[in-house]
DNA sequence: TCAGTTTAGTTGAACTCTCAAGTTCTTGGG
DNA sequence: CCCAAGAACTTGAGAGTTCAACTAAACTGA
């Protein structure tokens, strides 16, 4: 009844499954040692930084980063505590918020990102072929694709 | 100085990021809700259930799992309390525990993986062709290959 | 109008993971 | 033989994530 994965299923699943936490472990070890923030929180000020104004509703906000409401609006209570971030009420829907990247977020998102793109690097393309870059940014797109519920 | 990714890395490199997490939280969601446990606990049970006599050692079911020997030790600590696992002493170095899969421990995979397997197919093998399968192996037996420190 | 539904976001508890420190045991050189 | 160094594992505290429940505000249609 059920379809098991065949050998080179079985290869490719182990396979991704170990790079993909690696890949996750080494970026989360390296943003905490040197900037004192899991990846999560990292990934929240960039999207922030680069929207107008650097200011995004938080479900919009969580939607660019992949995250829960939850999940976010916890982060969220971490970053405005340091004084990353801003939590300003809407005046048209009294229901949504604003999160508004502060200039010491702006600050310590630009101290951070060198040395995050340096290990994303190391552990991601400079193992890479071109080529490859191109095979996984498919693969990915597929996988996201059409995604439903 | 920074070397900056460029807009095929950016691209690829969101994409994987997005992929992942989208793989990763399904699977747990699935078998969280299917059958209790996140999925390192899974993979505890699985490379157990692989292991001569059903039991290894706790470094190398650390090793085999690709987790932090502590993160395993609480791991092993919660599946011991539901009856899926026994620690053991080992008579020859007292240092080393052997962690052994129970019966009641096989049971329980043995119900929890093919609703597991249909949830890596729905995720990922349903999506790719053949050729990506192999180019996804490749891909990250680059990402493992070769690993320092 | 207003009751019911949907949307936006927050909260608290339970759980997992990480990191650093600690315990117990083995091993290797003097 | 003995002690310092290293190895195997555990522990506890702190931090992040999840889930379900909750508040508050905005729609919807009868």
């Amino acid at each position: 009844m059920t379809r098991w994965l065949d050998d080179d299923e079985q290869h490719a699943w182990r396979s991704f499954l170990a790079a993909s936490q690696v890949i996750q472990e080494e970026l989360d070890r390296q943003l905490q040692r040197d900037s004192g923030m899991p990846h999560a929180y990292y990934a929240v000020l960039v999207r922030l930084s680069e929207a107008p104004e650097r200011r995004m509703r938080m479900s919009e906000l969580a939607a660019g980063v992949n995250s829960s409401q939850s999940r976010l609006s916890h982060a969220i209570a971490r970053l405005e505590e340091r004084g990353w971030v801003r939590r300003l009420p809407c005046p048209a829907d009294r229901r949504v918020s604003w999160a508004s990247l502060t200039d010491a977020g702006h600050d310590v998102l630009a101290a951070a990102a060198p040395g995050h793109v340096e290990a994303v690097r190391r552990c991601l393309f400079d193992r890479l072929t071109p080529e490859q870059t191109g095979q996984l940014a498919a693969i990915c797109a597929a996988v996201l694709g059409e995604r439903r519920s």
